[in-house]
DNA sequence: AGAGACTTCACCTCCAGTGT
DNA sequence: ACACTGGAGGTGAAGTCTCT
């Protein structure tokens, strides 16, 4: 984040829509000087607080960045995500599924991909995964995955995957803040998802009816699970 | 551990400069 | 003259340090 082009960014929108500092001060009960500072660049000493106020009286989202050692943090935050696909795999093989990882697809330029794909021939069912180590923006999360849902069934239909049930599952690392953000949107998630961690895994075992479900996985399985894998590859 | 001194932070007040 | 803006300095709250 640049702070002057932050504060440019800012003065200039101000100006567009023909506004004061004070019009805008006035309007978040914040003093115009806290604007003024903010409008020069001078960001460390104003509060996020402050600034979020202001920049939204605005229209401007203020999006902070948190950077480490170029991609690297990237592929930190992946680790935890590729480890609870890899569970995931390896439960639903285990369950006699076939699965596909990173499943991409692009429907006349509708592009995506989904975390993992499976399809159990017995049942002629059908999942769709989405694996999340965070629950960051919900609303956009969820019209992502209602997006797969729509289109993704149609297309692997093509291969012989004609499903007679459809099963979809959000599965969240079972953190004490992902915990919280589900119990603050308690009756978006019960509405979209009905099914429970238990549900999930017992529908599994027999996908007799479609079902959605949202599957918290501890931290616990995925390491137990990777332990196991560790053995089965190497005796020793 | 608790109390008091000190420092820092976030914001406010006020005044001076600039442009119309 | 007036509206708008920048910025120095003031203020209260919160945090940190130091001493007992």
């Amino acid at each position: 984040m640049n702070d002057l082009r932050v504060g440019r960014i800012i003065r200039a929108v101000r100006r567009r829509l023909r506004l004061t500092q004070q019009a805008v001060s006035d309007k978040v009960g914040i003093d115009r000087s806290v604007l003024s500072d903010l409008e020069n660049g001078r960001l460390e000493v104003v509060s996020l607080r402050a600034a979020r106020r202001l920049c939204g009286a605005l229209g401007i989202d203020l999006v902070i960045e948190a950077r480490w050692r170029g991609g690297a943090v990237d592929r930190l935050l992946d680790q935890g995500h590729a480890a609870m696909v890899e569970y995931l795999v390896d439960l639903l093989t285990r369950e006699g599924w076939i699965v596909e990882a990173e499943f991409t697809f692009n429907d006349y330029g509708d592009r995506g991909s989904v975390d993992l794909l499976a399809w159990q021939p017995g049942r002629r069912a059908l999942l769709i995964v989405e694996v999340k180590t965070s629950l960051t923006d919900l609303q956009a999360m969820l019209m992502s995955l209602s997006r797969k849902v729509r289109v993704v069934p149609r297309l692997v239909a093509a291969r012989g995957w004609r499903r007679d049930v459809l099963g979809r599952m959000l599965v969240v690392a079972g953190t004490t803040a992902n915990r919280s953000v589900v119990r603050s949107h308690q009756s978006l998630f019960d509405t979209t998802f009905p099914a429970g961690s238990r549900s999930a895994r017992a529908w599994l075992r027999d996908p007799a009816e479609d079902v959605s479900a949202l599957w918290f996985v501890s931290d616990e399985a995925v390491r137990h699970s990777k332990r196991r894998g560790r053995r089965g590859v190497d005796p020793t």
